[in-house]
DNA sequence: ATAAATTAGTAAGCAACCTAATTATATGGA
DNA sequence: TCCATATAATTAGGTTGCTTACTAATTTAT
């Protein structure tokens, strides 16, 4: 039924943009734009206290942004605090970041925070709707990562 | 149970991070950036070719930006033909912008770019699946309205 | 008449991205 | 060994889509 199909497709589309629109961050937490803490989460998964640290390069291919990006993040995380530059003794090219003291604790202000406002919408949706749409949502990014690659040279 | 609660929160909230990343439109459509396109089609939205025109401050309300933004848009439009400029002999004050013939082409064309990509997604989805999500969505996006509204004086 | 509100616009700035070019270092092959 | 090429990070500058603060013109209410 292709009448049906566009209908949905219209439903899918505007109900996606409110979402977006919504969706926006309002404003900083923890002393941090959401870009920051972005940058700020992906450097603490990347170990602990012990660890090396991070490159701006691994940060990049992790959020699929490009290095210079990474690199004004870092340069204004670094002037607040919140991370630490290294040089690498094995590549003199590389540095490693990591996060200081300020930066872990930011950190985990900024993940309660978001994850309270998630267990928010689960709690408003109930736990098996709340499934079903993170099963659903997991389906579209699949749909989307598989439409941007084809899109390249399609 | 609330260690399910939180772990179906940090699924919704990954998967929610990845599509916003993926659903970032990636370039112009018919001539128009992402944000051009929605100006374009909220004033043709505004009526046909023998109404008056929508002003800067309906579309402001309408798209929920400050009207700098929506005369900084329209500026551009103008200049490129995809939209006119009268003003308002009732309140002169105001402006009336209306499509130009190139404008309403745009548009059509550009809804066309659009609301084949979700056609892409239902079709991948299938029409059950995809009826749910925007079932869902719906709830989410009446949620987060509601959130943002009590989280203003709360 | 005058004060208050409204409409649109200008100026300046921020957030989060981008590309192109540059610097420093690493590495494989003639 | 030396050179060409590749890689790591940075700098410089641009774009998009928003913001706030302000001005000018006009309308409305007192």
């Amino acid at each position: 039924m292709e009448a049906g199909k566009r209908e949905i497709a219209q439903r899918l589309m505007e109900s996606f943009i409110r979402f977006t629109k919504l969706n926006r961050p309002q404003g900083p937490i923890a002393g941090l734009t959401p870009g920051e803490a972005h940058v700020l989460f992906c450097i603490g998964r990347a170990g602990g206290p012990e660890a090396p640290g991070i490159r701006v390069s691994e940060i990049s291919d992790s959020l699929k942004v490009t290095s210079p990006t990474i690199t004004q993040f870092i340069k204004g995380l670094e002037e607040r605090g919140f991370v630490e530059r290294t040089a690498d003794k094995e590549d003199r090219r590389a540095v490693r970041i990591k996060l200081t003291e300020k930066g872990a604790q930011a950190i985990e202000e900024a993940h309660k925070a978001l994850l309270a406002s998630f267990e928010g919408l689960v709690t408003h949706l109930g736990e098996e709707k709340s499934n079903l749409l993170a099963e659903l949502m997991v389906e579209v990014v699949s749909y989307l990562r598989e439409k941007k690659k084809t899109g390249l040279h399609g």
